[in-house]
DNA sequence: TTAAGTGATGACTAGCTAGTCATTGACGCA
DNA sequence: TGCGTCAATGACTAGCTAGTCATCACTTAA
C-alpha cells in the first residue's frame, strides 16, 4: 500500500514451493500434519525468501498478542533495574515479549494507556515506585489484567505483589533496638509512596511496643541526594537519633555519606543505619549496609503467576494481594 | 475464534453510532474530513463501548509497527539502566514503543532474532556491553535497520554509535601522567568487549608517547566483584602500579574497595584510580571517582536519528559510525 | 472386497483498520 | 438555472496467518 513490503509472506513461500499457503502455515505450527516432502520444500523456499512467520495477523485472529507491558519509572534505582531484568528474562522464557513503558513521576498514566491498548497487550505490570490512586483507577478501567509491583493498592481488576513491608519494618526496628539504639530516625520515600508508608508503619509500630521516644522523620525521594539532604535535616535537630532507617538503600547510602563526610560521625559507632532493597552497592566495602532483602526473583515469579492465571482464564479472580517475605541482612552499618 | 473478544472494533462502534466503519476510522485519523455531527456520534459510541483503535491491522496494512526492539544485557550497570530509560522516553516521545529484549551473555542473539522479526519491529538497537562478531552478523542478516550502541563494529547493514573511547583513554592517561603517576595498571572488561579494547588502546597509546613502563593488565567482567578481584591480582605483583584505569566505573569502585579495605592502601595518596561511564555512584562521597562521562543523552539522540533516517528511507545509508565526544571529570580519586 | 479410519492437502474465511474510489448533496459563481 | 468545486460519506478491499472443512489417496480391519 504505502511502502514496498519488507518481508516475504507465507503466500510468497507457498508460491515458490509449489504448495498451498495452508501447507506453509502448517509447517510452522506444531500438532499439524505435513509430509516430510512438503516440509522440505517449504523450508527451502522460506530460506530462499528469508521468510519469518509474522505474529501480527495471528494477534488479530487469536486476540492474544503475547505482549506484556511493563511500566517503570525508577530505573535509577538498581533494584528496579534488576526487577526489570528478571521480568524480561522470565517473560521471554514463558513466550511473552516485554513492551517497556517509561513514565517519569510527572507524566501520568493516562498518556500511555491508549498506547497500551492500541497494541493489545495481554497484561500490564506496573513497577512504578510511586503510584497514585488515580493512576490505579486508570489501569482498572482497562479490561486487561494488571498487577502492581510493590504498591499495596488493589481492586476488583488490579492485583498486587509486594514485599512484606510491614513485617520488614518491624524487623528493622527490633534489630536496631536489640543493638542498643535509643533514638530513632526514619527517612521516607516521596509522600505518595505506599511502600514507604507501610515500612514506616511497621517500624514505628514495633518501636511503640518498646515505648521509645517519637521517631525523627524526614521525607526523601528514593535517591542518593534526597537521602543525604534528609539525613542532614534530621541531624540538624537538638537530639539527633542514634539509629536511622531509610525507606530504600540509595537514600541510606546518601545518609551514610552525609553522616560520615558532612557531619564527621561514624557508622556504626555513632549512628546505626539500615536500608531497604539490598541493591549491590549495599554490600560494597565502603558501606556494608544492613538492609532488607526484597526477594525480586520470587516477587517476579508471583507476578507472572498471577498474570498467567488471569490471561488463561478471563474471569479468573482479580484483586489478589500477594505478600512475599523479606529478610533482614545484617552488615557492618549496624554492627557494634 | 478461540476466546471471546475483549475489545470493541470500529465496526461495533459504527453500528452503534449509525455510521459506516470508514467514518469511525476517519474520526481517529487526522487529515481527514468528518463533520462535527458524525464525530460526536462516533466518539459517543466509542465511549459507550470502550473502543480503542488497534494498531494491529494497521501494522499489516502499512508494514510499520512503530516498535523498536532494544536489546540489553547489562542492566546491572547503572549506565545501561540510564541508557534504557532515556531510550524509552525518547522513543515514546517520537511515537515509537520499546520492545525490550534481554539477553544474558550466555544466550546468543540467534534465539531472539525470530521473535524480533515475528513482531515486525521497525528497527533494532543493541546496547549489549559485549557483542560478538557473529552476533553482529546475525543482526545484519535481518533487513531491519540496526544500530549498535557502544560497539565499534559496523557493516553495510549495521550502524553504530559510541563514545570516543580512544580519545577518552588517551585523556585518562594524560591526566594520570600529569598527576605524577609512574607505573600504570588497567582493568579490562571481558575479552570480547570492543569498548574495553579501544579504551585500553587509547590509554596505552598515550602512555607510550610518554615512554613509561609496560602497563599491568588484568581482565575483569565489568562488575564490582570482578574489579575487586582484578585489583587484588594486579597488586599482588612485585612492583604494583601507582595509577589504575578501569574500563568502567563499577570495576573502578570494586578496585577502590580492594585497595582501601583489603590492601590498606590510600586513594589517591598511594594509588590514583580512574573509571569510565560516570554512573551516579562515581560521585558518591565515599568514592569521588575520577571518570569519563559518556554523554548518554547525546548518544541516544544520535542513535534515534540514525534509526529514523533508515526507517523513513529504506535505502538510506547503513554502516554509519558515529562517535560522540566524552569528557573527563576529575574527582578526589586522582586529586593530590 | 468393502467399509472405516488416517494422513495429507488446498480452498476458503475470519479477524480489523486505513486507504481508494465513487456517490451525494451543498455551495458559489456566472 | 446550470456547472464546477468540495466536503462528507459509505462500499469495498488489501494486508497475512491459522483454523475449518471438504476432498483425496491410502491403509487397515472386517
Amino acid at each position: 500500500m504505502t511502502s514496498r513490503k519488507r518481508y516475504a509472506s507465507s503466500i510468497d513461500v507457498a508460491k515458490l514451493a509449489g504448495v498451498s499457503q495452508s501447507a506453509v502455515s502448517r509447517t510452522y505450527r506444531q500438532g499439524t500434519s505435513v509430509s516430510e516432502e512438503t516440509r522440505r520444500k517449504v523450508l527451502e523456499a522460506a530460506t530462499a525468501l528469508d521468510y519469518r512467520p509474522s505474529m501480527i495477523p495471528r494477534i488479530m485472529l487469536t486476540h492474544r498478542s503475547y505482549l506484556v507491558a511493563v511500566v517503570v519509572g525508577g530505573l535509577y534505582n538498581p533494584f528496579y533495574a534488576t526487577v526489570l531484568e528478571i521480568f524480561s528474562a522470565r517473560l521471554q522464557d514463558a513466550g511473552y515479549q516485554v513492551l517497556l513503558m517509561h513514565t517519569d513521576s510527572g507524566h501520568t498514566l493516562d498518556d500511555i494507556i491508549p498506547r497500551l491498548s492500541s497494541y493489545r497487550v495481554d497484561a500490564i505490570v506496573s513497577a512504578l515506585a510511586v503510584m497514585s490512586g488515580a493512576a490505579a483507577q486508570d489501569l482498572a478501567r482497562l479490561k486487561i489484567p494488571v498487577v502492581l509491583f510493590n504498591a499495596a493498592l488493589a481492586n476488583k481488576w488490579v492485583s498486587s505483589v509486594s514485599s512484606d513491608n510491614l513485617g520488614a519494618g518491624r524487623a528493622v526496628a527490633a534489630h536496631l533496638v536489640e543493638r542498643g539504639a535509643k533514638r530513632f530516625g526514619f527517612i521516607a520515600g516521596p509522600a505518595n509512596s505506599s511502600a514507604s508508608k507501610v515500612r514506616f508503619a511497621g517500624f514505628r509500630g514495633q518501636l511503640a511496643e518498646n515505648q521509645t521516644a517519637p521517631v525523627a522523620f524526614a521525607e526523601g525521594d528514593y535517591r542518593y541526594e534526597g537521602g543525604r539532604a534528609a539525613a542532614l535535616a534530621i541531624f540538624a535537630a537538638a537530639h539527633p537519633p542514634d539509629a536511622l532507617f531509610c525507606a530504600n538503600d540509595l537514600m541510606a547510602i546518601g545518609a551514610m555519606d552525609a553522616l560520615r563526610t558532612d557531619l564527621g560521625l561514624r557508622v556504626p559507632e555513632d549512628v546505626l543505619v539500615a536500608g531497604f532493597d539490598d541493591i549491590p552497592a549495599a554490600a560494597w566495602a565502603a558501606y556494608g549496609l544492613t538492609t532488607v532483602v526484597q526477594d525480586a526473583s520470587r516477587m517476579v515469579d508471583q507476578t507472572i503467576a498471577l498474570l498467567r492465571a488471569r490471561m488463561a482464564q478471563h474471569d479468573a479472580p482479580g484483586g489478589v494481594r500477594t505478600i512475599v517475605p523479606a529478610t533482614l541482612v545484617v552488615r557492618g552499618s549496624t554492627r557494634r
